[in-house]
RNA sequence: GGCCCUAUCGUCUAACGGCUAGGACACCAGGUUCUCAUCCUGGAAAUCGGGGUUCGAUUCCCCGUGGGGCUACCA
């Protein structure tokens, strides 16, 4: 009874609908992410379409930060709406645009007498439902004005039901979830249109997806209970069911349903902390699905070829961010210091520290200092902050824990005196390590002289190491600093 | 209230009736390091409960319980 997922190798076409009425967030983002598996893992084709229909809450702003962020974390369709217009010969994909097909398909079922006019007020429906929690009984509408024949005025202020006469329950299959049965009886007349020039969504849904050819809808589980209405709108209006794939939600902390009290869920968030839009892409991808090894860090093309939609998970996933953390960490370590210096500079111009025109060598070497301690972005500012300031520290803190005041004070002049016979052909981390070492080391512990050093520099008990931050720094400003602490030293006793 | 979905370590998950229930994040301990981070080693940590089916249930069925979603003239 079940078909196959994929029939004789047609290539599918699934669709994205994202409502423009708020910021990208997670949810959509993952859900627009598995369409886009699903598509290319086949070979087929991914269409954007824009629900706009709801005009009081509908924004371009909105639309246009939706289509960003998706191309932002690497998710591309390949028709539907752009940021400049849309493509495709399936359009109109913006449902504002749509009002003269769902105007056909409304005629049609109005004729066949399979949709009618309510003219119910708020009141009265909301009342009609109070009863039937009251009563125990499933809340729907079932209307007196099945075959009333309104005059166009009445019309005017109607809205347009499908009449639902079914009496046999409405099975689907879907694929992360299996056989669903609901009770068409239960759904009531439910409305499809505000008068004849506004479809609603259920409808319009069904419309668009027929029009458009798609042949599967993968969405979010939040959508498994409208899917016998639009059964049976698709039923009445001789269109093919799609196959439904719904996903398990996405969760907060707090196990209901994301959003904006449990936190950034907003993709710009993200991406303004400084997540990598290729760890995102990763790491939602990891949401409620899971490759069949052990391998969690994988880049796109390889989460393409071995996504299945038989992996997906049946219950919902926590979102979290912690080990959204660790595995941006794993992708900072993972990129060339170039290209990441490159998305790490404008957090550094942000904060002040550098401009646009700042050495590009010597601002690698700055951000490769901290590659491996910071999990994203945005922490960069603070990590290399002792670079670009001198250092506000407690003089004791220049006192390793094994050493006490009169050697470190020895410690910092023997440095002085070592690091100012340096010169500028040796002035990088293995140089200058080459000498300090041996001094170092013939103090018996080295922690005794290499400490000082590390807190004249840095003002802090966990930094990078010495050699590598005195390259960054350079001579001059090495020897300020040290000059510096012997000072505070001198203050502390 | 009604309808629907769901249930393995704190979290994400593996084990398509058959091993001491595996991995990852986080956590703890140890090693490496002047320090932090990285890295390496080790540890603690789970099958919601009750009935069935079966030689055998994490796995299949039923009933509870917990969690979630939907319940608009929003999408």
């Amino acid at each position: 009874m079940t078909t196959p997922l994929i029939e004789d190798n047609q290539p599918p076409r699934v669709r994205m609908a994202p409502s423009p009425t708020g910021n990208l967030h997670i949810g959509t983002a993952r859900t627009a992410l598995f369409n886009y598996l699903f598509a290319k893992h086949y070979g087929g084709t991914f269409v954007m379409r824009s629900e706009d229909t709801d005009l009081e809450r509908s924004t371009k702003e909105f639309e246009h930060n939706i289509l960003e962020g998706l191309e932002w974390l690497g998710i591309v369709w390949d028709e539907g709406v752009t940021v400049e217009g849309e493509r495709g010969e399936h359009g109109p994909y913006r449902q504002s645009q749509r009002a003269d097909t769902y105007r056909t398909y409304l005629e049609q079922l109005l004729k066949e007498g399979k949709a009618f006019y309510c003219w119910h007020t708020s009141d009265e429906l909301q009342a009609e439902q109070q009863d039937q929690v009251a009563n125990k009984e499933a809340p729907r509408h079932v209307c007196s004005y099945r075959d009333s024949q309104p005059d166009e005025a009445v019309k005017q202020q109607a809205i347009v039901r499908f009449r639902n006469d079914a009496k046999d329950s409405v099975t689907f299959h879907d694929y992360v979830k299996g056989d669903i049965t609901f009770k068409a009886e239960l759904l009531g007349d439910f409305s499809i249109a505000k008068r004849l020039d506004e479809a609603l969504y259920n409808f319009a849904v069904v419309v668009d997806d027929e029009t458009m050819r798609i042949t599967h809808v993968v969405r979010g589980e939040d959508h498994i209970s409208n899917t016998p209405k639009q059964i049976l709108l698709q039923e009445a209006l001789g269109f093919v069911r799609p196959k439904y794939v719904h996903l398990p939600l996405i969760l907060g902390s707090d196990r209901s349903k994301l959003s904006k009290r449990h936190g950034a869920t907003a993709i710009a968030q993200y991406r303004e902390l400084g997540y990598l839009p290729r760890a995102l892409f990763n790491f939602i991808a990891l949401i409620g699905w899971h490759p069949a090894d052990t391998q969690e860090i994988m880049p796109k093309e390889l989460i393409v070829e071995h996504f299945s939609i038989e992996a997906i998970q049946q219950a919902g996933a926590i979102f979290d961010v912690e080990k959204l953390n660790w595995m941006n960490g794993e992708y900072i370590r993972a990129t060339g210091i170039a290209e990441l210096t490159r998305e790490a500079r404008p957090y550094l111009v942000a904060a002040g520290f550098v401009d646009e025109q700042t050495d590009e060598a010597w601002l690698q070497k700055v951000v490769a200092l901290e590659q491996q301690r910071i999990h994203k972005l945005s922490e960069i500012v603070e990590a290399t902050a002792f670079i670009f300031s001198q250092p506000q520290y407690e003089p004791a803190l220049l006192i390793w824990k094994k050493s006490d005041e009169g050697k470190t004070r020895s410690a910092l002049s023997q440095l002085l005196g070592i690091i100012q016979g340096i010169d500028a052909s040796s002035w990088n981390a293995g140089g200058i390590e080459a000498v300090i070492m041996p001094t170092a080391e013939a103090t018996g512990d080295r922690g005794s002289m290499l400490w000082p050093l590390r807190v004249a520099l840095t003002g802090r008990k966990g930094s990078p190491g010495p050699f590598e931050i005195m390259e960054v720094l350079g001579k001059e400003q090495t020897l300020e600093r040290l000059a510096r602490a012997q000072e505070l030293l001198l203050q502390f006793s």
